[in-house]
DNA sequence: GTAAAGTCTATACCTAGTATAGAGTCAACA
DNA sequence: TGTTGACTCTATACTAGGTATAGACTTTAC
């Protein structure tokens, strides 16, 4: 196939494919007589795992590190486990951060919820401070 | 003051300052002589306005709108109003995502808990879904 | 034969800065 | 007076993960 209808098959855009085999994260395939990439079953599988450990938020170093060790079957798979609970960790960081933005933002909107002018304003004088 | 000591008292990087100021989005100063950029007292409370609303996670451009705003004292603020609420309700919206991305990040950790092999790994089988 | 759709590479752009190189400025000290 | 060190200047490249374009080429359909 080539690659539009891996990009439908996959859900990828044509450029993020592109993007991908450009680093390294996804094989560079064979070509057709007029240069046109062609991928097979193994690159739509490639993709999906590509794709599916980018909605976990892996980055693309990250996912080379995966592939890297998926290439070992028979060494340990601890650094995939830590991998994934280091991402758990951070990610549970973040939704604290932002947690505490939302109390402040939400503190900063009732400190004007009427309509005023703007030299009234609750938020902005908030913002000075 | 120069730009180090504004730097010192913002708590903004010196290129960060330099950055604000090519954005348009921190006033271009005067000079001295040497072509050193002098700043004052204003010089500070602005910037403190903008690291203000960066904390917020304002973007560059939300904040050259309320700058705008700002200097209409007599209009109304209700666009101010507008862009807290609306930030509110997208860090709800992101907060939301992540709590799922924990959840599906936790799931996937406890498909492998102990020091397997890679091809018995069962974050990795989880992966390749 | 030709038009449209698909693909190719290369390049620029996005955010909000950060990091560097290479040059100039200024103050203090010998 | 010379020089050292700290500070500042501009310009440029880089970060992550793509997205968007231009201009050329290939393939398909009528």
């Amino acid at each position: 196939m080539k690659i539009g209808e891996l990009s439908k098959k996959s859900g990828c855009s044509i450029q993020t494919i592109r993007f991908y085999e450009k680093q390294d994260l996804f094989e560079a395939c064979n070509r057709s007589e007029g240069n046109y990439r062609i991928y097979d079953a193994s690159s739509l599988r490639a993709l999906r795992f590509i794709k599916q450990c980018r909605s976990l938020d892996l980055t693309i170093i990250e996912i080379k590190q995966l592939l890297d060790t998926k290439n070992n079957p028979d060494k340990s798979c601890s650094s995939v486990n830590n991998l994934i609970h280091q991402h758990m960790v951070d990610v549970t960081h973040r939704i604290a951060e932002l947690e505490e933005l939302k109390a402040t933002l939400s503190e900063m909107a009732s400190a004007c919820t009427d309509d005023r002018k703007v030299k009234e304003c609750g938020v902005l004088q908030l913002l000075e401070e």
